[in-house]
DNA sequence: TGCTTTTTTAGCAAATTTTAAGAAACCGTT
DNA sequence: AACGGTTTCTTAAAATTTGCTAAAAAAGCA
């Protein structure tokens, strides 16, 4: 899960970033509202994250801008000002939602977990035959015995189940597993693919992780 | 645990009422604004769920009503309307969260135990394993001996336990233990994670705090 | 002031992540 | 079947990050 953080104060931003690393997203901030148009409309967010007041483009222009393009990426403001008629023209403009400065991490994990179930589905639990992940508590099971998985083993994981019985492009993969955006000379997917199956293959058939050769890999049922 | 149900349509009603009776809740409905708001008034729940559309008052309005006078009983909207808009009226009306219909009873039963948790919550002596904490004399126990904690250790501790099994991100422990909403550079969590140990942990056994790298700590059963 | 509590600092230890390189597997062509 | 060019697998080790711990500094409090 990829999201973009619109916000020129450089502690707030930090402390979302942060925050919401923990929880296992990947995350990039801008701090202008012209760079914060162009990377949403140039790349593929699962949510946006949006001050009100930024430098350049101002919030609720950068909002209708990406709307204008027909992008349908949920955007979720966060606003110093506390009236409402404010907030209504946030809303008009296209945000899905708004939170107030200052505010607690808990709640705008909350606002964004809501956004992000009506997107598709989100759950907190996700399964493939007998590997089941808990986004809660990241903890990962096999015939429910935990196993336990660093940070980037759980995240390419969760990324693969998400993405089960479609092939996931190293590019995507890189992406949104590293979040890195440029040509990557690296064969880190190698490594983290093989540290999984030799975590949570069963002997007797073949790895629940297919490589798709010249392409990237893919989890399939059956 | 009473739960009141405001909703005109009964095939909802009754899906809601049969699956809190089946997890040990006292359900009572009523079918329009009117007999909601009087219900709520004269008797004593501790979780009121309010559709938004019913007949007689608004599901608005009966919420505005109900917090007017000074009740502070938990409310969660159902609502059709998916416009944010509209959710965020009803939470500045002084509901406690809103789920979209439609919705699946798990989910539903979910913002529930966390609206009560706060309330049920209120027994006043948390256990983990040979652990006790007394929270009315703030008094910790270890093999029923006491030992002597501190205010932040004994607050760190108290949110650990209180959320055990789950792993508790650095985030959220220095937002609820800290109260530091904005970027952090600290290492408090680590130090006093490390003062707990010293005064909990029992020598022959890894620690009763387990560290999840990258993320945070978990205090977990078994 | 002296004592306790809380926070910061910093070096060390440990785990994770990345790089790199040879081995193995795959695939099209002969 | 054999070959060569790729791509992927597997390891080991380097680089980096993160956490642990002790000790000092700062803040609170009687």
């Amino acid at each position: 899960m990829r999201i973009l953080i619109v916000e020129d104060e450089p502690g707030i931003a930090n402390f979302i970033k942060d925050g919401l690393a923990e929880e296992a997203f990947a995350v990039d901030t801008v701090s202008d509202g012209n760079a914060g148009l162009s990377t949403a409309l140039t790349n593929d967010y699962d949510l946006i994250l949006l001050d009100w007041m930024i430098p350049g483009l101002s919030g609720i222009e950068v909002c209708r801008q990406i709307r204008k393009s027909d992008l349908l990426t949920p955007i979720i403001f966060l606003t110093a000002k506390d009236t409402v008629q404010d907030t209504v023209f946030g809303l008009e403009a296209g945000a899905n939602d708004y939170i107030k400065k200052p505010f607690e991490f808990e709640e705008l994990l909350a606002r964004i977990r809501v956004q992000l179930r009506t997107k598709e589905g989100e759950q907190s639990i996700l399964t493939f035959e007998d590997i089941k992940l808990d986004l809660n508590t990241h903890q990962a099971f096999k015939d429910s015995k935990e196993v336990s998985l660093t940070q980037k083993e759980f995240a390419l994981l969760e990324f693969l189940i998400r993405n089960k019985n479609k092939v996931c492009t190293r590019t995507r993969i890189i992406e949104h597993v590293w979040d890195i955006h440029f040509d990557a000379d690296t064969s880190v997917i190698d490594v983290y693919v093989n540290f999984l199956r030799k975590k949570l293959d069963s002997k007797d058939r073949k790895s629940f992780i297919q490589t798709v050769r010249g392409v990237g890999y893919i989890i399939k049922e059956e």
